[in-house]
DNA sequence: TTGAAAGCGCTAACAC
DNA sequence: GTGTTAGCGCTTTCAA
């Protein structure tokens, strides 16, 4: 890499004058700024990024912190942050909480030393279930802003990209109830997450509001550590009259498709079934899953908008929260 | 962020004692050392990252290219890479070229102005097709490495960390064959790729190698643009012998076994399916497909290893090519 | 044992 | 129109 100092010499002039001219500054005479913009480009300068950000104090990057690479969700979203960072000219650098709090209070400590901007992420399970808000504190507190998705910490004040679960599960669940499906199941494998709650809280809402129908919903919360698909195997055994699946993570509707396939259960005539996911897993089900879309990558730049904004902006700005549009896709496993 | 300067204040010392205090130097008294410890831990003192890289010209970073994020076998590599980076401390800047060559040039060019210590990636689909190599060799020009894994270029001279996909496919073929499997299909939908290449050619060397037991391989391609599943279904209406199934990319397994499923075959009676995957699209199947089963975050692993042995050498060393295994895991869609 | 000063690459206020 | 200088935060050589 060539540097200011370089080029002057070569140049012989002072490195300012080179500065200046390579930034337009309009101090600088023409025929010089030539010269030193043809040089520039012959040796193929380009600033140093450290160099800028060592002076500026901004380095242009955002912090990604992210729970689970391997879940579909996340990648989308970091696929739209991405996409958007480059957009706006910001890198990001990515870490990986893997869903415990240790890492994600780290990864946030050690980026927070200058290294970037502001963050973006949703929180780790561990986080979220044992309600640490601490770190978030310490950053903030540094004046470095943080977005949160997703999983966000409602203690927390700071910008916030969600969508409405609550509406999204309302909506499938009275879906169903229209189909006239009398023994709805409710698969809740993130019961611990807020949103696993607040999809939960949707779906009964929606049976209260249709009570008239006489539709029953049972909510089978399942945990991390057992099997999903034995555990939805033994729901389809002690439960014959079930016609209506609402499973409210990202797989298990996925797998109790699968389950009632075996069973030769018909789709969707005896029984429906919603998932909540991206369209990722559709290509492997058959029929073809319906289900609650996310707009993943509409959640990551909406995300990168929120804060570069506040990042760009002279004034404090208002914390905002906004929340992403999600669509119910009624595909094949539903009347 | 509270600096040298600032704590040096405080202290009533000057800045370099402190720095000399602060990184264990013995020319600092202990009393010193010790009162300067205190306030700096008081005060949650923390080098500013930026300013280091600056005056090491290191940056302790790593740029990730990646072509797909929502392919998962990259996501799973990216899981990999940012595991041991964050073990030996290197933070990880995360791009993906979508498949463009003009987006994978832009971020090297980009990263390659002091943001990065050095570059993991893997080659853009269409970077690979036109076989485009000078934007890799200006950036080891400038003597920053690139670690290229899975797909690489064979032009240009750098660190590889590959899976033996000949070996691979070769093994999964002589499988087939060994079931007794008489007309197998290979299903092609990455040919234009060095891997997808080097998978057929094992393909066909075990059916060579095996010539005596009257197996037969036919290769159907299967361009980017065409609909997967509607190609499949042809396939299996035009060819009523079909026996065993090889699918070398990562998701037309999963959509050959949904079709046979449809017909009725009988799986793994009447035929035999392998894919090429990791055991991320499993839950989805029935039966559980059969898979090569590549070790992603093996080779995130071993590439991080790689580089950052090649970054923090004094001297120069060998470039090496790093060959990860796989296993052939047999599951339920093959005898 | 401690401090002053230079320098990493860059920008910008100020001087000439 | 061009050059000098200081300073962003840090380490390190050299001087005291």
């Amino acid at each position: 890499m060539i540097t200011l100092k370089e080029l002057a010499e070569k140049l012989n002039v002072s490195i300012s004058t080179v500065s200046k001219a390579l930034n337009g500054s309009s101090e600088i005479g023409e025929a010089t700024v030539a010269r030193v913009k043809e040089v520039a480009k012959a040796y193929n300068y380009k600033p140093n990024r450290v160099a800028l950000s060592l002076k500026n104090s901004k380095t242009k990057t955002i912090g990604v912190i992210i729970p689970d690479i391997l879940n579909h969700f996340f990648a989308k979203v970091l696929y739209g942050i991405e996409k958007e960072s480059a957009k706006q000219g910001y890198n990001i650098i990515t870490c990986l909480s893997n869903e415990v709090f240790e890492k994600e209070a780290n990864s946030l400590e050690l980026l927070a030393n200058g290294s970037v901007d502001g963050f973006i992420m949703s929180i780790a399970q561990e986080t979220q279930i044992n309600k640490h808000t601490e770190h978030f504190k310490d950053i903030l507190d540094q004046k470095i802003p943080i977005l949160m998705f997703d999983r966000v910490a409602d203690a927390i004040a700071c910008d916030k990209v969600i969508i409405n679960d609550f509406k999204a599960a309302y909506n499938a669940t009275t879906h169903l109830i229209k189909e006239g499906r009398k023994n709805i199941i409710l698969i809740n494998n993130i019961d611990e997450l807020s949103v696993g709650k607040l999809r939960a809280k949707g779906c009964f809402k929606a049976i209260e509001d249709a009570k008239y129908t006489k539709s029953n919903l049972t909510e089978i919360k399942i945990g991390k550590t057992t099997d999903l698909e034995t555990e939805i195997e033994t729901l389809f055994n002690k439960n014959k009259t079930i016609d209506g699946i609402i499973a409210i993570d990202n797989i298990s509707g996925v797998i109790a498709l699968n389950s009632a396939n075996k069973r030769g259960c018909n789709i969707p005539k005896d029984i429906s079934i919603i998932g909540f996911s991206d369209d990722n897993v559709l290509p492997f089900t058959s029929p073809k899953l319906s289900t609650v879309t996310q707009h993943s990558d509409a959640i990551g730049e909406a995300s990168v908008k929120i804060l570069v904004k506040r990042l760009e902006s002279k004034e404090p700005i208002e914390i905002v929260t906004k929340t992403i549009d999600f669509s119910l896709n009624l595909r094949e496993t539903t009347l």
